[in-house]
RNA sequence: GGCCCCGUUGUGUAGCGGCCUAGCACGCCGCCCUCUCAAGGCGGUAGCGCGGGUUCGAAUCCCGUCGGGGCUACCA
């Protein structure tokens, strides 16, 4: 990437609303505009529109953050880290906006208007036009006399914008040319009654001002394109801004029956699904693969692949439907390349969570947790597909004997012959001079296998569940080794108790 | 209703006029391996919404149609 052409370095944003928990469709919007920016050695401006003190929050706004850092998305302005064109909270920005309001009311580009939605539609229902029509463009040529009529009411009006008659084109990265047709998109609002900015009008006069040259965004915003793009003409041609922005619409993201990732489904929140276990890497793969491919043959791969590979116009138009399964897949792929001692550190927290580890970092394990977690993880690193499942699969080894719990579905599926089977176990497995797995197995097999004639399954069953109390573990006689002779002795014995 | 977007197996995609009797992955179903479950290996299932064009040739281009979605606030 050619350095210093300033004029031409990409400038993208990403610029939520700290409403409610981080959803994954807006996190996807995010992803991709910063893999641009590390693609293009362009920049990623974080900006905060805080304008709706209805529903904004703190707590929102700290999860953003820790969003965006878990999945290692970094930004290179922002309101935690400053920048050249500060402030980027958008509640701080209203002196700015204000100066703005004042160009575009002085150029002719924005009027008063006073009309309430109620008068608008019955002016419609009068004229036997659709009510739902939306703005009619009534005020736009009132006369000084006329507005100080509506102001001796005691009317305050809102400011619109003056569409033009002509249809609005613009080139979308992702969906080509798209038109709309003139006299579709009505004058719309930028200043309320009360004097206060609105959205459309503060969202592009921001990128104006922080000179953001690549707009990328979810569909749904799709509509509202040229309203802004009207806009931002009458910025350049005010000289405060240098051109219109390229578009991009992100195909939406949708949950079951296609219809746009509910906020209410569990599946939305980021945060949900890094509880259950998912890998940041794991998660960051999987939220790229909606709606956009690496490559023809593969879909496994790390964020600096993504970051080399990665461009907006390769980008799909299509929605693309948020897969959980495929989404786990994904992860447990991740899982799989981990390095075991870096699979261990991470679950941890799980373990600890779920109450079988003194502590949730790896580091201040006592000694022998942190060697069983260090015999154990390889047994099950091809086991899981989330970290959340690691308590399950591991736990047994964490416990005291007397502590195991066989559950039901377990105890149900013992052999006629268990109480036989165990003590047989017991006898072999105490007369070993060698514990390991091999040697367990030999001696295990011969007794019960060749000897008493049992198949293998049904043969190793009731102890797999002696000593873990589970169906599903990992391997056995591993499994045993890694807890002791002794402490399996007495599972086995336990559970041949209290049969 | 109006405007706009989208349309390849169940899901996500590859495909950008001949390499396609449509590839990959997840899912699903078998088989192998096997102390359970996985992993791994092998095989299978299932798709270009429809109708017209254009062309020697169309999943790929055009038109129409049908279907799905989004937007339609003095929210963002």
């Amino acid at each position: 990437m050619p350095e210093g052409r300033t004029m031409s370095t990409v400038r993208v944003r990403f610029c939520p609303s700290p409403t409610g928990t981080p959803h994954v469709g807006l996190i996807r919007t995010a992803l991709f505009n910063w893999a641009y920016a590390r693609h293009t050695g362009g920049k990623l401006v974080f900006r905060i529109e805080d304008t709706d003190a209805q529903r904004d929050s703190m707590e929102s706004y700290e999860q953003l953050l820790d969003a965006l850092a878990w999945l290692g998305i970094t930004y290179d302005e922002g309101p935690d880290i400053g920048g050249p064109y500060a402030p980027y909270r958008q509640s701080e920005r209203h002196d700015l906006h204000r100066d703005v309001v004042a160009k575009l009311v002085e150029g002719g580009y924005a009027y008063e208007s006073f009309s309430t939605p109620e008068e608008v539609e019955a002016r419609h229902k009068a004229a036997g036009r659709d009510p739902k029509l939306g703005y009619d463009n009534l005020d736009r040529d009132l006369t000084d006399e006329q507005k100080a009529a509506f102001r001796a009411e005691g009317r305050e009006p809102v400011l619109r914008m003056r569409m033009p008659d002509e249809d609005i084109t613009f080139t979308d990265l992702i969906r080509g040319e798209v038109t709309f047709k003139a006299g579709t998109v009505p004058d719309y609002v930028i200043v309320r009654a009360n004097g206060v900015p609105l959205y459309t009008l503060v969202n592009p006069v921001d990128d104006a001002l922080q000179h953001i040259t690549h707009v990328f965004r979810g569909e749904d915003l799709l509509s509202s394109t040229p309203r802004q793009i009207v806009l931002f003409r009458a910025l350049v041609e005010l000289g405060l801004a240098e051109t219109v922005p390229t578009y991009a619409h992100m195909p939406m993201v949708t949950g079951e029956g296609n219809k746009k990732l509910s906020k209410r489904a569990p599946e939305s929140s980021l945060f949900h699904h890094r509880d259950r276990g998912f890998l940041p890497e794991g998660l960051l793969n999987y939220l790229a693969l909606l709606g956009w491919s690496i490559g023809p043959d593969r879909d496994v791969f790390t964020v600096d692949e993504l970051v080399e590979a990665f461009d907006i116009a390769d980008v799909n138009p299509n929605p693309a439907r948020f897969d959980l399964k495929k989404a786990e897949a994904i992860n447990a792929e991740h899982m799989r390349l981990l390095p075991v001692g870096d699979l261990a550190a991470r679950v941890v927290p799980y373990l600890h969570a779920a109450g079988f580890v003194s502590s949730a970092s790896a580091q201040e394990l006592t000694p022998h947790e942190e060697q069983v977690l260090a015999e154990a993880m390889p047994l099950v690193q091809t086991r899981i597909n989330l970290l959340g499942e690691a308590p399950g699969m591991l736990g047994f080894l964490f416990i005291e004997d007397d502590a195991v719990v066989v559950e039901d579905a377990a105890r149900a599926k013992l052999p006629e012959n268990a109480a036989e089977i165990l003590d047989a176990a017991l006898e072999v497995l105490a007369g070993l001079e060698d514990f390991s797995p091999e040697a367990q197995q030999d001696a295990l097999k011969a007794r019960l296998v060749e000897e008493m004639g049992i198949k293998p399954r049904f043969a190793y069953g009731p102890l797999r569940v002696a000593v873990t109390g589970r169906l599903v573990s990992p391997p056995l006689f591993e499994s045993m080794e890694i807890l002791g002779r002794e402490s399996a002795l007495t599972r086995l014995r336990n559970l041949r108790a209290s049969l």
